[in-house]
DNA sequence: ACTAATATTTAGACAAATCTAAATATTAGT
DNA sequence: ACTAATATTTAGATTTGTCTAAATATTAGT
């Protein structure tokens, strides 16, 4: 497979390409930033692999061996994302960009060693799922914090805003995942939120809110 | 800088072409694998980025630029050997066909922290010196196995041949670098060698003594 | 159900990196 | 110094992944 190819299975899973729902061409041209008529074409030879269902005009999902591919390269961005974090002290904002390169490295040998180096973590640095060598893996019980019911306790899980500007935001507010949270109180004008946050307080807005997953307790 | 622009770049440093001496297409075609007709491309367009100089006919060598990024590639190659056999238990046969690829990320700060991981390493698994983060690298005082003067004793601190046969044969015969060796006789009819290894007595021929590399006690 | 807006595909082009075959230059042997 | 052998370059083609512009299909509003 090719760094194109593998792009595209990548972005066509993230846009919840898997089994029979269709991702129109529109969709994944806007997600890999080529043009529609690139999208057709890369559908078609996609289709041609194996690799997605295509029909003209409706767009494509994932094959199994599509989903496969997808899962496996997942599972290498993500166990990439947890060595350079864990390993080489490089920030979770900083993590992504270069982990989109290491993840098109072929060698089974490699990343199964990398899992082992790691100790076989089962989520990256954002708190994302890691898929493990066969492509199993669960999402974990979540939720937004703007939707946690108030008051209540839980532990920060994940982040669905992935862009620097929020994680360094949340390195700059020394909230990290792990970390024991409690909603206190919600601020009805804006819904912005009282929190507790290892045993500091803080006031946080609704954006924040909506971007930061909790694990209940 | 593309992927085969490093790899030309790097075969050229290979070929020794640095400073003024100049590298035929034919040479650099065989060393690729590629016809010489696309080396006379690809000639073209590193001399438009001023990595090489080249003169129709006579050749390409690379300029101050095209060293100084030969050394970078080179660098982040044998680091990452360094890495794949220290931390993940790649052997030494293996470690070059998964560099190769690795060799081509870009991250001027993955590197350093790799380098930084692996305590600032000065020689890779086969014995070459790993260029330092501007360029500067000693070759090691070094002979080959086979023309040691008879008796002598030295280490053991490279190979010339770093195909995975004779490296497996080292493997097998538990010989290694850093080990001490003794030569003990010269076999006059085929020039084989006898010789003492970890206090082991062997036998080889002259084709293993012109692929070890041994540094004089 | 018809038309306007939007989405998608087709057709043809381009850049990068390669190739083959033909043309040209260099070199080596006498 | 001439010719034969070899090396190198040029010209034109191919593949991959992209693009633009035009054609066509789908969808949504009335």
């Amino acid at each position: 497979m090719t760094r194109a190819e593998e792009n595209y299975i990548k972005a066509i899973y993230h846009l919840g390409g898997k089994e029979s729902f269709s991702i129109s061409t529109n969709a994944i041209s806007k997600e890999m930033k080529t043009k529609p008529s690139s999208v057709t074409d890369m559908a078609k030879k996609l289709a041609e692999k194996g690799l997605v269902n295509y029909i003209k005009y409706k767009g494509v999902c994932l094959t199994k061996k599509g989903i496969k591919t997808a899962l496996t390269i997942i599972r290498k961005h993500r166990l990439w994302e947890v060595f350079l974090f864990k390993k080489l002290d490089f920030s979770w904002d900083e993590v992504h960009e270069v982990a989109e390169q290491l993840e098109h490295i072929k060698s089974e040998k490699l990343i199964d060693k990398i899992d082992e180096l790691l100790d076989f973590p089962k989520y990256d640095p954002h708190g994302d799922p890691i898929p493990s060598k066969n492509g199993h893996f669960q999402e974990r019980a979540k939720q937004l914090l703007s939707e946690l019911p108030i008051p209540s306790k839980g532990i920060c899980v994940g982040v669905k805003n992935t862009s620097s500007a929020f994680l360094r935001f949340l390195d700059k507010n020394q909230i990290a995942l792990g970390d024991a949270i409690e909603v206190l109180e919600k601020e009805a004008f804006d819904d912005s939120l009282y929190i507790n946050i290892n045993g500091q307080k803080l006031h946080v807005s609704n954006q924040i809110a909506t971007n930061l997953f909790i694990k209940k307790e």
